[in-house]
DNA sequence: TAACCGTAGACAACTAGACAAATCTAATTT
DNA sequence: AAATTAGATTTGTCTAGTTGTCTACGGTTA
């Protein structure tokens, strides 16, 4: 029975708040002078407590904000048949994005070799980052062929969904060639736009899908946030 | 009758300064650095100094803040007619309340089946500190029937007082059905609110109240610093 | 010698306050 | 209606002060 620290009790207590659902996944939590008082404590101890549960990945803290509850990690299942929708609607989550870019530019010499199909020297880039339940769990960036799916981006901004849009574009199904992961640390935008500290992990897959005829589609990078997201594989046997 | 050890002589020279009320109750005694210096001594002889007068319960120390002049224990009513403020105002003290929590959330287990009037699962939840003289004697926590009495919180915010408040929602009388009496070892954070050491006893009492036509109105538990409070109980006369 | 008392110092835990940086809110202006 | 601005709010960081805990050391006493 080792002694509790003041800070390491008043961490428990808000676990317990937690843990009873006093507060809602990726609610705010009451501000550090509130919980100081509440607790009958020094804002500094409240902030030793709130800093356990960031390390533990409970918590996410904002400057100037407050103090986010973080919602589980969602599990994004990596197969021949990826469809953001679809996944996590599977998981029982609700799928939204947030569009960064969506744009004609030139193309980088990675992106060129990918969809070798370009002559051009120029891709269609839609960048963006994708939420479940609200958290954003994932930062992407797909290439596409500008001369095959120019129309994509005004169907993009009127889908909000790139399955639907390339089926407006011709194409009624793709495949995922082949899916490369890797770790990252994440710099401070990436951070910021997933919500999570400078310098936390990330999972990045880089991918190709492939059209029935076998050309490429899209090339796309994603960076999930290792914290709220669990990458899964396992045979495709649903839509075999 | 030996000799008086030298942490023994400061003690009781620290026991001359309070009981010729040098200093008030409640009031910061001057640091350790500085009684060692006044008296000559290494600061861990006047820490042992104080360490007995705490073990008296004359003074109690905050880590990080100084030590205090506790004030002399408070004799606390128990019977079918409970009313803080009366209380101490009959044992000769100024009551005052701190509110600490003050809200509607979600129902634990145990507080549904007292106030098995509610059906949505949510309660109003009022806790805060009472105060005797400016000495913390009691961590108080009363849940109500937020159908029947959400307009409690902004009358408690106005009065603070739970009498008067449940008067301006239509109850001019409640009573007490019953009150269980246990007790309990104080956590860091009860001990900090009262000012005690950690694990220090505390009595807790559990009761609810019910309006005169017998529907549950208030379910409380209340833990009261067993150093500052007398529970005592008698046959109410007074009232009949 | 062994036990006890007081000294001495170092570090940890918590308080207290100040300020900076980022954000949020609401009023004002365009 | 949209953009801007100013003030208030909130978290991040820093310095300083106070009590709690631990180890070590020397002198006195049984």
């Amino acid at each position: 029975m080792g002694k509790l620290g003041l800070w390491q009790s008043i961490a428990e207590m808000l676990l317990d708040d937690i843990g009873q659902k006093k507060f809602k996944a990726g609610e705010k939590l009451p501000t550090e002078l509130m919980l100081s008082k509440r607790f009958g404590v020094n804002r500094h101890t409240v902030r030793r407590a709130l800093q356990h549960l960031a390390e533990k990945g409970i918590v996410w803290s904002k400057r100037g904000s407050g103090v986010y509850l973080k919602a589980p990690p969602t599990e994004y299942p990596i197969g021949t048949r990826v469809r953001f929708s679809q996944n996590l609607t599977l998981d029982g989550r609700l799928p939204t994005r947030k569009t960064l870019t969506l744009e004609i530019r030139a193309a980088s010499v990675e992106e060129r070799n990918a969809l070798n199909v370009i002559d051009n020297g120029e891709v269609l880039a839609y960048s963006g980052i994708s939420f479940a339940d609200g958290q954003p769990i994932a930062l992407f960036n797909s290439i596409f062929d500008p001369l095959r799916f120019g129309r994509l981006i005004e169907r993009i901004k009127l889908n909000n969904s790139v399955t639907k849009s390339l089926n407006d574009c011709g194409i009624n199904d793709y495949t995922r060639a082949w899916t490369k992961i890797t770790a990252h640390l994440a710099d401070p935008v990436k951070a910021n736009h997933l919500q999570i500290n400078d310098g936390q992990p990330l999972l990045c897959t880089t991918s190709l899908n492939i059209a029935p005829d076998g050309t490429p589609i899209e090339y796309g990078k994603t960076f999930f946030s290792a914290e709220h997201v669990v990458l899964s594989h396992s045979d495709d046997l649903s839509y075999s």
